[in-house]
DNA sequence: GGTAAAAATTGATCAAGATCAACAAAATCA
DNA sequence: TGATTTTGTTGATCTTGATCAATTTTTACC
């Protein structure tokens, strides 16, 4: 597999820049304890992040790259729950569950940073805390479901656009081009994660295409009126 | 409005519970400061406890009765994003933005308690902290949007019967029949939550009636086959 | 308790999108 | 580089669910 290099996220705008700051201080007191932190380690494209279900014992923080999330309906179809771009804070959801929600697969080449050791007990209630970088991050992930818990309300053009416009404002925020970007999956993963079959997301991307919203080849997006998209209907 | 006598959490099992027990210890070195609480302040049926958009100060807790959220869709179309049952939280996500990201209005006369001056500087890094039970909260919040999320990759039938299981869950989560409960909410919002038309909600409920798997009149539910809800295809 | 209003059901069309199928364009690898 | 596989596009048909419309049931209120 060809090492493509993907553009890394600069430390003071991930998400986890604020544990990462102060690794190894760890206060007993605290809830979370974290020990080293690993940074940058490289992941292969199809690489495992973590298993849904699996114990949960890292935080991840991706400098480069991107990723997607997965998670396996009682039916025994996957369907993709998400991605995550550099600067982005992947297993979250593990913190309070003790295991990982969901599968999570290298989509290229990345880097990762790892927060290992973080230890989270319930059970004990007094004085038990957690850096603030982690619920921010944690907030952030609400945030980015909100939008997906919104798309079975949309039809397929516009759940296309508000895809595009999302990925668009996540990129800008970590500090990358919002206009100008190369999408780091598939046409098929793209329906999965927006409940569509395929055919349907490659109209609709024409469709985007021949109203002037966007300019698209192949996997290189531009988008020429990224508020129109959010506003579409 | 006729006030309706509807089931309280124990406080045990609210999920600020222990935040509840410890009010008023404030903590300078925690960036949650947090006030008196106020508990169990009655709240009449369509009161707006929340505005999307609106500086955040409050957490709320449900001790009775239920809530809806709400956002404004751009085009001016509003949706439903979720409800809250008796021990559920309301408002976290407001927590590290600053703002409420939804309106919540009272879908029957309800208790709510109040946790005031809870304040949350993502500025100071050093010894920031916050309270575990605002970050289980949080973690549950994240895991039922998780489901709303998946709602775009499932048909009409389909969602309705997952919809049926996550109500059921949740209650039985917060001490409550599982199996035999009273929506307290209408059709015509379980049909915005889930992205379809009323008929076709009150169609699927009649599917799944026949089907054997569920009885229902109007409001009233009694799940017979609950694990086949969830499996559904 | 009775009446008005709101909510829920049921039926009949119509359209958005899934599915089936064929082809074109990239990416991958020898 | 060229061959093979994967990914993406485009077209034709069929199904699901939206929409329009009418009726019944439930709830709210006097």
């Amino acid at each position: 597999m060809a090492v493509k290099k993907s553009p890394a996220v600069l430390c003071p705008q991930c998400e986890l820049n604020d544990v990462c700051q102060q690794y190894g201080v760890a206060d007993t007191n605290d809830a979370v304890v974290l020990g080293e932190v690993t940074p940058q380690q490289n992941v292969a494209k199809g690489d495992v992040v973590c298993q849904a279900g699996d114990n949960f014992d890292y935080l991840y923080a991706v400098h480069s790259g991107a990723f997607k999330s997965m998670v396996t309906l009682p039916g025994g179809e996957e369907r993709i729950t998400g991605f995550y771009f550099a600067g982005e804070i992947i297993g979250s959801e593990g913190v309070s569950t003790g295991q990982y929600g969901r599968t999570v697969v290298a989509l290229q080449d990345s880097q990762l940073c790892y927060f290992p050791e973080i230890s989270f007990s319930p059970d004990d209630a007094s004085h038990k805390m957690i850096r603030q970088g982690l619920l921010v991050a944690m907030s952030h992930q609400v945030k980015n479901e909100q939008w997906t818990g919104l798309m079975a309300a949309h039809r397929a053009e516009q759940r296309v656009a508000i895809f595009l416009y999302m990925v668009s404002k996540r990129l800008e925020f970590h500090g990358f081009s919002a206009i100008d970007f190369r999408l780091p999956m598939s046409r098929d993963e793209i329906a999965s994660h927006l409940g569509l079959a395929v055919e349907t997301v490659s109209r609709s991307f024409q469709k985007l295409k021949s109203t002037g919203l966007i300019q698209v080849s192949g996997r290189n997006v531009i988008l020429d009126d990224r508020d129109a998209l959010q506003h579409f209907s």
